[in-house]
Parts: structure tokens; C-alpha cells; sequence
DNA sequence: TTTGACATACGAATCAATTCGTAACACGCC
DNA sequence: GGCGTGTTACGAATTGATTCGTATGTCAAA
């Protein structure tokens, strides 16, 4: 079932996945412009990423046009799942607990945000009483 | 006031943190089974790693005796907050209240650890209240 | 005192990520 | 046709993390 391997990107992959998650489908420029807001990156390396990201099949792109369009080739979510899974088990030592407190004690969360989490948690709670546990 | 600018650890450093922070001050022997029960790595390359991190100050040891004594300079809350911060920024775009939700969803969390959680969210809500919003 | 076990110090190889210079190519316009 | 602008392709330098081999030192027991 689509049991693809998904390839860990680095730190500067993320940045540029983060913007075509965010605007779609891309030229190079684009991508480039909208990190060279943030810091100072040349064209022919946000480029080179890019190609690179291709051979990692972390993007696909269009190349009728001379001038490429790049989009992602991975899930938000899914990529993100991943990459928690990794962090948590490297800095919490597993406790995904442990990062939510963390993350929560941070004090940027608005009072809409923590609502949205208590709703989380009961949907939780719910499906844990109707779901024989796996684990016992 | 001791703005110590906390260096930040790499992915080794940081496994041999959470030894230190676990089972605290250790000789190098110690740190290496630990980190052997993991995976393979060599007894000088857990010296040297230690060696570099006391370099950078992550570490504190004692060479009065011959076989020297690491213990973790740094703290774990606040290492981990760190870390933190860089990981949301980096994978979320900045938005803890994202990460949270995906943490939580994974379903990994225990009916004990969800109530936990919600207790401190009544904590940061109360909290709310009393404090007046700096933002807005 | 010699030897064996175990410790530290340090240089160097390797590998991955990042960065950029430069060449080659395509297009539109004069 | 030839030029200028903007594009892709690619090689190579740089940097940092990781790994390990080897030299050297220390201690205790025989």
C-alpha cells in the first residue's frame, strides 16, 4: 500500500518544503525569493536543493517549460509525523508527554488553541474507550 | 546574569546527555555501555565526543582522578526547550499548537498522561485570566 | 621493576550538507 | 543573425559531525 520509504529531509529541505507546502507548485525563483526573506541564500543554491530534492524524490517537477515548476512530493502531515517521531525520541528520550508539556508550558498558545487541544483530547479519550487496546 | 549562550548539541552530544542526565555524573566506560545497548559505537569515539562537548562547555568533568568523571553542564528543561523551539520552527513552521496536535494524535499517549495534560491546560488558562495579554 | 589492563589525547579519514562559481543553453528583442 | 537576460547543470570547496587508529600515560599486581 504505497509503502514508500520516505526520505528524511535536512534542515534546508524543510525550509524550502515549508514554502511549497504553503504556495504550491513553484519556480526556482520563487522558492529562492521567499527564503532570501527570511535569510541570505544565492539562487543557484536554493537550485541545487532543489535538484537534489528531486534525486530524493522529496519533490517532482514539471519540465516542459524552460523554466521548471517544483512542487512537493510529500505530505505535510506525514512528513511531519516523521520527523516528530525522530526529534522526540532524540531530545524527550520517547516521552511525546514530556515535549507536550514542554511545548505547552511555552506560553505562546492562545486560549483558541487550547480549546481546540481540550477537543483533541476528548476525541482521544473517546476512542480509546471504544478501541480494545493492543498493547496491555 | 549568566546569559550563558547554551551551545547547542548535535544528535550525538545530545544521546549522551540524556545518559548523563538519567543516570548522572559517569565515567566514559559507563556512557559508552549505555550507548552500546543502542547501537555500535566505539570507546574512542564516546571520548572524543565527550572531549568536544567539554569544549563547547555541555559537559563539566572531574580529572582529579585518573579515570575522569563526566557530568552535564546544561539542563535538561531547558536544553530541551531549546530544541524545542528550533524544531517548531524548523518542521512547523512555528506553530506549537500544530506539533501538539500531531503529538497527541499519534495515539501513543496514555489515559493517565491525557489527564495530566489537561490539568495543565486548567493551569495555563488560569494563568490566562490573571495575566494581562502583552500581545494585542 | 616489568608487564598487562585500561585510561586519555590527538590526528586524520570519511561522510553529508551546504554553498557557490562557471559553463551551457533557451528565449525574445534589436 | 547576434545580444542580453534569465535559466538549468554540474563540479568543487567548505564546513561540521562522526568515527577510529594509534601513541602515550598511569596504576597495580606479580
Amino acid at each position: 500500500m504505497s509503502n514508500k520509504p520516505i526520505p528524511k529531509p535536512t534542515d534546508s529541505e524543510l525550509e524550502i518544503l515549508q514554502v511549497l507546502w504553503q504556495h504550491g507548485p513553484s519556480t526556482v525563483r520563487f522558492v529562492n525569493d521567499q527564503l532570501s526573506q527570511k535569510r541570505d541564500v544565492g539562487y543557484t543554491t536554493t537550485l541545487k536543493i532543489l535538484q537534489l530534492m528531486l534525486d530524493k524524490t522529496l519533490v517532482l517537477r514539471e519540465d516542459e517549460t524552460r523554466t521548471h515548476i517544483y512542487r512537493a512530493a510529500v505530505r505535510e502531515e506525514e512528513t511531519q509525523g516523521l520527523l516528530l517521531d525522530r526529534f522526540v525520541e532524540s531530545a524527550f528520550g520517547g516521552s511525546a508527554m514530556k515535549l507536550v508539556m514542554q511545548a505547552l508550558g511555552s506560553g505562546t498558545t492562545s486560549r483558541e488553541e487550547l480549546a481546540q487541544i481540550r477537543s483533541l483530547l476528548n476525541d482521544i479519550e473517546n476512542q480509546q474507550d471504544t478501541t480494545p487496546n493492543t498493547a496491555d
